[in-house]
RNA sequence: GGAGGGGUUCCCGAGCGGUCAAAGGGAGCAGACUGUAAAUCUGCCGGCUCAGCCUUCGAAGGUUCGAAUCCUUCCCCCUCCA
């Protein structure tokens, strides 16, 4: 495992690119622990499984002996958002910062091997830096430079705003590598121009420069834009195991694959032969589910996963309700505004629409007139569409 | 500093005095079909005490019986010139 070859194997298995090949070979031959960087933004403390495709490739650095720098962008993350359309986001708190990091830890040590993780914030540097040294920083680079990037260079074409500070955060995130005196930093293949970045100002303060290694960006459950937050399209590591079963059994059979590729520790062998399995007629259903048992099992358990396939059988293909939803205790009240109460439905217009709809059911009955009033004293299972459920008692 | 273009409901984008809660598309939600898959088709898609009423078209004023549409001031974005 330890030797030059098969540590590169394991490394560039589901990357994109590795930059500069030669030079990776090079400090893996030196024998000695490679400080491996990869940089996190603190306002998003839940993580997904699009942010794992990157750790799981810190961890086959980690199983391998190198030392893993998870590096919480607090500086970076306090100027404001870079891709930001619309939102100027408000400074966080140091507070704020310090509790997302706890939850950072809590998520990414399901996967990473904490005695080998060095979580390092970057004000440690830039605090102290000022802004004269930021203007020095600056320096370093030229605005034609910075447009060769694509997602600038396209704003820029499209007429499209582009704020000063935007280009700071490539500088910031590449002066992170000079202060880290990282050896490889890991990244989205939308990170590569950062990434470089880094290298240039390494090889200006007089270091070797890190070499670069790029992961494929994950679709969302949506199998079109890549999984974010914003997009609604995520799949959290800290959603419950029902959750996450339910998630990753509603994506589309063909992005199933390219999950089974990037997120699966599954050898591609073995995923192979189920692709063969899925040709010669296996219900494709079938093999999703082992995708989910293994995602829940490695966030959860085994014994999550085994129940979370139960549920989700006795629900689905048994047509039964599901066993934990949420309970509420309201006054009697008319459907739509219980609707309303109980977060089934935004509003009373919304319920209203859901109900001429066909989509509200009262104990699985179709609820038709709008004006229905629950009495006080029965207890009833309210459901919208086919997920969403609540149990109310009537006061 | 000068000249021009523009800010519309979650996003893109029409509308340019009444017929505008505002075309069309996307996203989303619900229904049908299914494997809670995708695709497809149908409906919905500001709020409310819902045959009615209230609040929206960058902000504030104004003109008008009536304004997203006209006028004034302000804020913001983009382009070209310097």
């Amino acid at each position: 495992m330890n030797d030059v070859e098969s540590q590169l194997a394991l490394i560039k298995r589901g990357a994109e690119e590795l930059l500069v090949e030669t030079d990776f070979v090079e400090k893996l031959k030196s024998g000695r622990p490679l400080r491996v960087k990869a940089g996190f933004d603190p306002t998003a403390p839940d993580l997904h499984l699009g942010h794992t495709v990157l750790i799981n490739k810190l961890r086959h650095f980690q199983e391998m002996g190198h030392h893993v720098l998870f590096l919480i962008g607090d500086f970076t993350g306090q100027i404001g958002d870079p891709t930001g359309k619309n939102a100027t986001r408000p400074p966080l708190s140091r507070g704020q910062i310090e509790e997302n990091a706890r939850t950072y830890r809590e998520q990414v040590f399901k996967i990473l091997d904490p005695d080998k993780t060095e979580v390092c914030f970057n004000s440690a540097w830039f605090d102290s830096l000022g802004a004269a040294g930021m203007v020095k920083l600056a320096a370093q680079h030229t605005v034609a430079r910075m447009l060769e990037r694509d997602d600038f260079s396209k704003r820029f074409n499209g007429n499209q705003p582009i704020a000063l500070h935007e280009f700071l955060y490539p500088l910031c995130q590449g002066y992170d590598s000079v202060a880290l005196r990282s050896d490889v930093e890991l990244g989205g293949t939308d990170q590569r121009f950062n990434l470089l970045i880094g290298r240039e100002l390494q090889k200006h303060f007089g270091q070797l420069p890190q070499c670069v290694l790029t992961m494929p960006l994950l679709e969302g459950t949506d199998g079109a834009n890549k999984m974010s937050k914003s997009l609604g399209n995520y799949i959290g590591i800290a959603e419950s195991p029902g959750e996450i079963f339910g998630k990753i059994m509603s994506i589309s059979d063909e992005l199933m694959w390219r999950y089974f590729d990037l997120l699966s520790f599954r050898s591609g062998i073995e995923i192979g032969r189920l692709r063969e399995e899925a040709l010669g007629g296996r219900n494709p259903r079938d093999i999703k589910i082992l995708l989910a048992l293994e995602l829940v099992e490695r966030f959860h358990s085994r014994a999550a996963a085994e129940k979370a396939l139960e549920d989700f059988q006795a629900r689905f293909q048994m047509g039964m309700l599901p066993e934990d939803m949420p309970e509420h205790s309201l006054d009697s009240a008319v459907i739509t505004l219980i609707l309303k109460q109980t977060g089934l439905a935004a509003s009373t217009s919304e319920a209203m629409r859901l109900i001429d709809g066909g989509g509200v059911r009262i104990d699985g009955d179709k609820v038709s007139d709008k004006a229905l009033v629950l009495k006080p004293g029965s207890r009833v299972v309210l459901q919208v569409g086919k997920r969403k459920f609540a149990r109310v008692s009537l006061i």
